[in-house]
RNA sequence: UACCUUAGUAUAGAACG
């Protein structure tokens, strides 16, 4: 079982649902933690409605189970389904009480999530820096920088919340000076100073930037695609595109949407009957683009060979 | 003894402002 359990869980981190319902239903007799991975595997993969299913299949559970499910409402933007799980849970951890900072944090209720913040038993990091992600969220970056200062505790994610706050709110020198203090970096810290650059295009300060990281991943790559492509450098972002080792449904959509602001309707269509899939994304880009370029008909026929809605 | 849960990154549109 012990192994057993570690399958599932290796491969729903590893992509495929299939291969990890088949190795749960390969238990004989599945416990506690094969459940709790389950469902942690659905969450994951975005498919929340069924991890709830599973939640309530489930022959008991443990704290983690209710932690996962409350995850899942968080998802959801179920807050009232989050608060009632919440009160009807027999104890809370620290990991209970900062899901529930999280839920009010994704449903964008701020003073909620002080509240609860404040009467939280105890708090860790993890808490402040959901604290400090859910004033940068409504543009609070004044109040985000403030509970940055008073919590004490920070590590490299708090660092990038606070990095991030600057960026999503045009300060891009504050983000500088703060990213050449953090005391570590790691990927993502660098794809959001990577960010920064390229949304206030500072195409050169984003490829020297790129060009130092010692680790790079398919959002580095996209997010140079965007710097370079919309900064007058489009050949260097399809050069880009065509020289990544993998690409995921963003690296395309990314270049179909770079077209599409340069005008270049035929390279987007281009892409996007190369892709290998597309999803909702890939097709609104290209259905905004053909309309604006007054390709109507053809947007329309497009639009039409859509799956009727559910 | 061992396995599970919480915070920070890229792409389209729409709404609110």
């Amino acid at each position: 079982v012990f192994l057993g359990n570690l399958l599932v869980l290796m491969y729903g981190k590893c992509g495929s649902l299939e291969l990890a319902v088949e190795s749960f239903s390969a238990l004989a007799h599945p416990n506690v933690f094969s459940w709790n991975i389950l469902i942690q595997v659905y969450v994951q993969h975005g498919e929340l409605d069924q991890a709830k299913v599973w939640f309530e299949m489930m022959p008991g559970w443990t704290l983690v189970s209710w932690n996962s499910m409350l995850r899942v409402y968080a998802h959801m933007g179920d807050l009232e389904s989050a608060k009632s799980l919440f009160d009807s849970m027999p104890e809370h951890d620290l990991v209970a009480w900062n899901t529930m900072l999280q839920v009010y944090a994704s449903a964008g209720h701020l003073s909620e999530l002080i509240k609860l913040f404040n009467s939280s038993p105890e708090v860790d990091v993890f808490s402040w820096t959901t604290l400090l992600a859910g004033h940068a969220q409504k543009g609070q970056v004044q109040q985000a920088q403030d509970v940055f200062e008073l919590a004490g505790v920070a590590n490299v994610v708090t660092w990038t919340a606070m990095l991030k706050a600057y960026v999503d709110n045009g300060k891009l020198s504050s983000a500088k000076f703060l990213f050449s203090r953090m005391p570590e970096w790691d990927l993502r810290a660098w794809n959001v100073m990577l960010q920064a650059y390229a949304q206030d295009g500072h195409v050169d300060e984003a490829i020297r930037l790129y060009k130092s990281m010692p680790v790079l991943d398919v959002v580095s790559s996209s997010t140079m695609i965007v710097a370079l492509g919309l900064n007058g450098q489009l050949q260097d972002a399809v050069h880009m595109f065509e020289s990544m080792k993998e690409r995921n449904l963003v690296s395309w959509n990314t270049l179909i949407a770079v077209y599409g602001e340069k005008g270049d309707v035929e390279s987007s269509k281009c892409i996007f009957d190369r892709m290998p899939c597309h999803d909702a994304v890939s097709l609104t880009a290209l259905l905004t683009i053909l309309s604006r370029n007054g390709h109507l008909e053809e947007s329309k026929k497009l639009f039409n060979t859509l799956p009727p809605a559910a």
